[in-house]
DNA sequence: AGGTATTCCTTGCACATGCAAATACCTACC
DNA sequence: GGTAGGTATTTGCATGTGCAAGGAATACCT
């Protein structure tokens, strides 16, 4: 094997195990729930964590750049779903009054039901291919290991818009003016109690 | 949130962040990587793997069930993926004199240059996506976790044939004639020395 | 020997998704 | 007030992949 001017040292067995169970456990794991979501509710697992998302939010509604991230899409692929699951009836699409290039992606009541009939499959899915093959210092770990590396830490995921990543710098009147947008947004939407999933 | 007759307990926090965390892990840094392969070589991540596996295997050729299983691939993928490479003359394929069914996937010499050149940044991608962010106890303890979940074990990876997953049980006259073949096969191209990679 | 079940690979078909570009809108700064 | 730069979303295009089915070959059983 060529070696290049930049020495890098050729994985051991242990740090290749690493790499080759993160690969293979994911496609296991991800298959499995895929075809169980698909066959029994007619779902795709990202369309799943989209209306799952979407249920969390106040007033189940979601920005498209929000929805995208949290849904772990590009912006265009979350367009495609939406497009989707809008032709679909379980999610509609709304303007936002406030910043006229803002879209955000709301659940419909048919999405709510969807998602309810689909959670316990979802959530028996997830135990039998992940969770419950893993004693809780396995997962305590998986999550220690790989909750750095996905870029988000334990706490950001109750507190997305604060999330650790935020670098110390000045808070800019762009970010203060959004952020009173979305509690403007939030607060004439905070209607709906969002019932809790995934 | 409707609860079935099977009584399911949700996710608690440690739960449901170790699923998130494989999900977003394994996004981000296959997304990294394959943005490097892509740009740099020219090749995707299964692709990759695919000319790894098969500069591994004596003879450089493994049987597309084979190769199937080791790049994570159904058996239609990898014929699609195939086609590909072999388009491009990375690989090529070749028959079996003793199983009319059968069909190996060569790397071709081509492919072996292709491989080598993309080697340290594929090397450099896993470690500075992956490898390097985590302490090897981290390491240890992802491969621990995962590597059970996705059907292999340690052992596994440098026995595929003998893989832990074998439940005792009556060896077929099928698997003793298979076993025949391949050996014979391997034995006929145990003339070029693998190079190591990945 | 003949019939049936299984294996192996490929193909038809459909679907999901990302990159790059385009368009419209918003904000910060001069 | 005007402009440059940045943001948000969608669209054109291309690619990759899996399910289901099909065809040929092989193994197993009677």
């Amino acid at each position: 094997m060529a070696t290049t001017g930049r020495q890098l040292r050729p994985l051991d067995e242990r740090e290749m195990s690493a790499w080759h169970a993160l690969i293979r456990a994911h496609n296991r794991v991800v298959r499995k729930l895929e075809a169980e979501l698909e066959a029994e509710h007619g779902l795709t697992l990202p369309g799943y964590e989209v209306l799952a998302h979407l249920s969390e939010a106040p007033g189940e509604q979601l920005r498209m750049s929000e929805l995208a991230q949290h849904a772990v899409l590009t912006p265009s692929g979350l367009t495609r779903l939406v497009d989707k699951l809008t032709r679909e009836g379980l999610v509609r699409r709304d303007k936002c009054s406030a910043d006229a290039r803002v879209v955000y992606a709301v659940l419909t009541p048919q999405g709510r039901r969807r998602l309810e009939a689909a959670y316990p499959t979802h959530l028996r899915g997830v135990r039998e291919h992940l969770i419950d093959a893993l004693t809780p210092t396995q997962q305590e770990a998986l999550s220690d290991a790989l909750g750095e590396l996905s870029g988000i830490c334990r706490a950001a995921l109750a507190e997305a818009a604060a999330g650790c990543e935020v670098t110390p710098r000045e808070v800019t009147q762009r970010e203060v003016t959004q952020r009173e947008v979305t509690q403007r947004e939030e607060a004439e939407a905070a209607l709906a109690a969002a019932p809790r999933t995934t």
